[in-house]
DNA sequence: AGGATATGTCAGCCTTGTTGACATTCCAAG
DNA sequence: CTTGGAATGTCAACAAGGCTGACATATCCT
């Protein structure tokens, strides 16, 4: 329905890769390449009682170890009463610790224990087994291409999470 | 923690990009592009009574005008009972229309309604648009790459379903 | 006629998000 | 040294959108 036709404002090379198809395509594979994404590492916590907000939770903790409760809201981009339903269950199950700051006080820094470090490696070497046959299949050129899309679809303050330009605090 | 080192087990070339570090990079660029890609159309959403879930049947409906329920069904992965709320709601609104089967009566093939098409329609500009900025601002080559290594980590069946290659039945 | 298929629906449950209100502890500035 | 604001935790209530199980209806196909 007036869709398909490029955009052929600009002059001289290819822009067919503009076209409103192609962009819907790229839309259904990022659905679907999310569905896969996802996939390995919520079978393995559905025999768990943990789901997919715990799976965060524990990958951010082991990214940035010692990180606060503040600072991990503002990654996940929960409210605090949601982040701390999950977060007292992963105290209760001694997988997540809490350290009062030395600086801070009021502030707790995170750090997975030895439990909870065990869930984090078969959870992300799932993970990661996937993205790894992804990335084989695909080689080195298109792995470049796929991040820098992916940068680019970010908002810019969560890229700047992801670019990792947010100091833990200790 | 015993990360970081490439697994240097084949010879030549540069395999640096399989690193667990470069993996973990990946994952969390998915997860912070997914909540980009998503992020638009759950803005126009939440001042309608719909979710990302009416967003999800829309989308497909239009993609495949004369779907059937059973399709959709496939398609999105979820339960009848889940996608029946969904579609209730959207006959209610008249956003989407059923027309029963003309070989097969049991069938019922789906359509928007004008009203759907213009939701659809505001839905997937705003989506396409991120899109675009960002197809635009990373290149053909990248683009490239992104498609392939999307359609590389999707479960084999959804990987059909994304190229297409399930007939409407009708 | 009878079994299989496509769809719809009721009821109930779970996870994970939300808002609002309030308490505690602690830092830092006046 | 007091006081406002920051960092955190917690209670309660609610909503969206998944799920299972059970059952009903219409239709097709053998």
């Amino acid at each position: 329905m007036a869709e398909n036709m490029p955009t052929n404002s600009s002059g001289g090379e290819s822009l067919l890769y503009l076209t409103d198809e192609q962009l819907r395509k790229g839309i259904e594979a990022m659905f679907f390449a999310y569905r896969g994404f996802t996939a390995d590492p919520d079978r393995i916590l559905e025999n768990m009682d943990y789901g997919r907000a715990h799976h965060r939770a524990v990958h951010f903790i082991h990214r940035s170890a010692g990180t606060t409760v503040g600072n991990l809201l503002a990654i996940l981009g929960v409210t605090k009463q949601s982040l701390n339903r999950v977060l007292r269950t992963l105290f209760d199950d001694e997988l997540v610790e809490a350290r009062v700051g030395k600086k801070d006080k009021r502030e707790r820094h995170l750090h997975l224990t030895e439990k909870g470090r065990a869930l984090e490696r078969a959870l992300s070497d799932a993970q990661r087994s996937r993205m790894r046959s992804a990335y084989r299949a695909a080689g080195p050129q298109a792995v470049q291409g796929f991040r820098t899309v992916l940068e680019a679809m970010m908002d810019p303050e969560l890229r700047r999470q992801f670019q990792g330009l947010v100091e833990t605090g200790q």
